[in-house]
DNA sequence: TTTCTCAAAAGATATAGACATAAGGCGTAA
DNA sequence: TTACGCCTTATGTCTATATCTTTTGAGAAA
């Protein structure tokens, strides 16, 4: 076969890593690329749209491509389940529910949420271990008013966020990380001191506009979550 | 026209959440989809690939695609410069330069940034403010074996990231964010208490196999990192 | 039974050609 | 001069067809 769109992109790439093309310069038309590499439009675009999807090109209608001045830097991040976070690592994964009632939903997350006054919440509390030693906190709210048949499931044994993603796979979310301090309770769960520095992870979720739970997961000391790119 | 691909991603993954694809189940084949659809099989193949891309469906030559039991959870997560975020808050950007010197790398740095016994590097302290308040506080290193052009720079004026961004534009980088407690002089540069947990990232740039720079990014009490998928 | 080989199946990608769409730029009219 | 509108151009997408590659499962061989 001919030339791949994978050579193509290698080949661009390579030229603009080495200075060949500068950034901010305009690049050839796909018509002519595709002649200069000898191989068909649809090659060289979707070398190119590949490019621009990864932020070193920019492509418009008319105007044409160019070399991103700066480059967008961008990483992809999986969002695992804790379960096999663990088991990732090697280490021995076990689940514990520490806590789980269902209640009216306090105000501030009645707020958070966009909670009706009277929806009633699933509230648990759960830990994650690893090899024994504590890894994760889990500090967990269902909106019972969308999902009510999370109160009459056990979560002894699969922890809510399996249950949840079995349950309800489609959602949309959103994820922001922090830091916190821990404070006595997490610093007794976590086997570490108060006051310690602890990564935290909050997660929303919701199904076609409605909000089905919020949880805080609160990482064991030293906990890094890193990325290539 | 006919139908896009867009309208058969859409179609796809709506099937997909409203459970007439159930996951596990697998799919027919691209060339029925195709005569289903009433379009060309390259459309049904865009549209599938870049389901796969989104971690929706999984695919196999020979085996067929079938709806991922757990759909991948991931985002895309924007590595900002710092003086940009600051800007798309809506705030004022300003930068200090608060210490820079060239010196031998310290042994713990030639250990992480793999260097050779007797390279020096370029230490920086800077700080960016938003709006005049303390936001971040940066500790960097360069390596002047890979940059000596570094040594040069005057760094009062515009930041090393910056300035890096458009030296060495083309970079592999890995990144990592974790917890910790802010030491008396963080604590001081930022503006908190001694023992806060703040939000930090690391972060390791190479450029063709070579270590560029080393920097720790902390950000003030309470910053978060927020990402919807 | 187990292992190896090979053919078929399904996705992955290339091609040539066509039309769609967005937007820059020029010409014309106010 | 300014504003509007058309034309051109580059990218975006679709079609139809063909070939390549990977993987699986069946059948052959050990």
């Amino acid at each position: 076969m001919s030339i791949t769109y994978r050579e193509v992109k290698a080949d661009i790439l390579r030229q603009i890593t080495q200075g060949e093309l500068a950034p901010g310069s305009s690049m050839p038309n796909e018509v002519d690329l595709a002649a200069s590499y000898g191989c068909a439009r649809a090659t060289v675009n979707r070398a190119m749209r590949e490019l621009a999807d990864d932020g070193i090109i920019e492509r418009r209608r008319k105007a044409g491509t160019r070399v991103r001045l700066n480059p967008i830097r961008q990483v992809r991040l999986n969002i695992p389940i804790v379960g096999q976070e663990i088991e990732e690592l090697g280490a021995a994964y076990r689940y514990a529910l520490v806590h789980g009632q269902a209640e009216p939903a306090p105000n501030w997350l009645r707020a958070r949420m966009a909670l009706k006054r009277d929806d009633r919440v699933l509230h648990l509390t759960c830990m994650h271990y690893a090899d024994g030693a504590p890894y994760q906190h889990e500090d967990r709210w269902i909106n019972l008013g969308a999902l009510p048949e999370a109160e009459q499931h056990d979560f002894s044994d699969i922890g809510p966020n399996e249950w949840l993603v079995s349950t309800v796979p489609f959602t949309e979310a959103q994820i922001s990380f922090h830091a916190v301090q821990a404070d006595a309770t997490i610093a007794d769960y976590l086997d570490c001191t108060e006051g310690d520095a602890l990564f935290q992870a909050e997660r929303m979720t919701w199904l076609e506009g409605q909000t089905i739970t919020f949880v805080q997961l609160t990482y064991r000391r030293g906990h890094r979550l890193t990325m290539q790119y």
